[in-house]
DNA sequence: TCTGGGGTCCTAGGACCC
DNA sequence: TCTGGGGTCCTAGGACCC
């Protein structure tokens, strides 16, 4: 038995908690640079706004309804999403935090809950929205899969009052029955259309499936979802691995067209992608950078650039890694692009203490062990001093490498206009009751 | 004018091995 | 005339998730 915990229109229910005037009022998120709507309080979603949809384009039918919009602050939803998933930690042994909203609880071997889920399901619901401010849904199924499904009927039908358990085989093929088979994890709009085509547009039609059909025609993911939805568990929970794979990259305010600005941007991406990867203490063989115009523009082609460089060592040094990314730019650069957005992308990822060093390695960093010290101790530093100075995500670091630009002078630096205060991760944006 | 930023897994095909 | 059978590793691309 599996538990699938969502918080409800997350990023809209955070910014709605420290203001108490916007209880009934409808409210959205944007996405970083204040580009698309994210987040829909259900007020916002009752008006008709589509999840996803351009600012732009609704941004007159928000004034005329009354609609309250924000930029994305991150560092109010990380710390809010925290408290929500430490509470679900003291409700249940075993729990995987699948996203920023969503965590699965397994309930198998934890007879405080097995024993009756109903309540069990309740109680969850009423401790994480009093502890925390945050409503959220509850769904419980034998399987993953099943506990999602059994979550977007909470949130669909009111008579479940946020908590369904699905228990019943009635019950189940009931609702498989009226569920579209888009709405079932696994399945996006490529193969809705798919399904579709071969008469498959409910849940209960893709559930008496053959699975080996399945198999044949779309590849042992989804044949994995059909076995689910017959309640034979083929997904477990899972711990938290190291990334594979680490991407910083972000669009411009600006278009960019000079060769300087996009080194700045590149350089400041690298020296990102290099901490988060020292985070989770790995070292990386590869870096890929990559800029491109915006692809929807009707005046311009479509121009993505790319290139990528090996490591002789694999390594998590900001100056290596910069100075890398620096030289794939100027190999790749194109000039006469507005360039949109930019970032770098890290693979080959292993842990530090699992290098292979290179026979070859000329630049005598694997004879010379001191100096490799040296520069991991320089790196820890430089992390300790940045974690002790931090202000906010998206103000510059303490240290950093000239090579980054000054951020406050980069005019193509993210818009974020509708910024909300950090209320709970900063000490002068602390609510005052008076 | 203006369109997010991360990730995962699977498959097919080519190069190469014995 | 006739040219095996079984693997691994890597990469690119396509699907999905939030």
């Amino acid at each position: 038995m599996y538990a699938l915990i969502d918080c409800n229109s997350f990023y809209a229910s955070c910014e709605k908690l420290f203001r108490p005037d916007l209880k009934h009022k409808p409210v959205v998120v944007l996405s970083n640079n204040d580009g698309c709507v994210v987040a829909r309080s259900a007020e916002a979603k009752a008006l008709g706004i589509r999840m996803g949809v351009p600012f732009f384009q609704v941004k007159d039918f928000c004034k005329q309804h009354n609609v309250e919009v924000f930029s994305s602050n991150y560092a109010l939803y990380a710390d809010m999403s925290h408290r929500v998933m430490s509470t679900l930690e003291s409700l249940c042994p075993t729990v995987e935090v699948y996203s920023i909203d969503e965590a699965f609880l397994y309930l198998a071997d934890y007879p405080v809950a097995m024993q009756n889920l109903e309540a069990y399901g309740k109680k969850v619901k009423q401790i994480v929205e009093m502890y925390t401010g945050i409503a959220v849904g509850v769904g419980i199924g034998k399987t993953k899969t099943l506990a999602k499904l059994a979550n977007h009927a909470a949130k669909k039908y009111p008579g479940t009052r946020g908590v369904c358990v699905l228990e019943n085989d009635r019950w189940i093929r009931r609702l498989m029955q009226i569920t579209d088979v888009g709405e079932i994890w696994g399945v996006g709009r490529r193969y809705k259309k798919r399904l579709s085509d071969l008469g498959i547009d409910t849940v209960y039609q893709l559930a008496i499936c053959e699975p080996g059909k399945i198999r044949q025609h779309f590849g042992v993911v989804l044949e994995r979802t059909c076995l689910e939805l017959n309640g034979q568990s083929c997904l477990g929970i899972e711990q938290v691995e190291p990334k594979q794979q680490i991407i910083s990259s972000r669009s411009f305010s600006n278009r960019i067209t000079c060769q300087q600005d996009l080194e700045q941007a590149i350089c400041g991406h690298a020296s990102k992608a290099a901490s988060k990867l020292r985070v989770q203490q790995s070292v990386c063989s590869f870096m890929t950078v990559f800029a491109k115009n915006s692809p929807f523009s009707d005046t311009e082609r479509y121009t993505p650039i790319s290139g990528q460089y090996q490591f002789t060592t694999p390594t998590a040094d900001t100056r290596v890694m910069v100075a890398a990314a620096r030289e794939v730019l100027n190999h790749i650069y194109k000039q006469g692009i507005r360039y949109a957005k930019a970032g770098v992308m890290l693979s080959g990822i292993c842990q530090h203490d699992e290098v292979q060093l290179d026979l070859f390695d000329v630049t005598g960093q694997d004879k010379d062990c001191h100096l490799e010290e040296k520069q991991t101790a320089l790196m820890a530093v430089m992390d300790e001093l940045n974690k002790k100075f931090k202000q906010d995500h998206y103000q510059q670091n303490a240290l950093f490498i000239a090579s980054e630009g000054i951020k406050k002078e980069q005019t193509w630096q993210m818009n974020r206009k509708l910024l909300s205060p950090c209320y709970t991760t900063r000490l002068k944006d602390l609510v005052v009751v008076k």
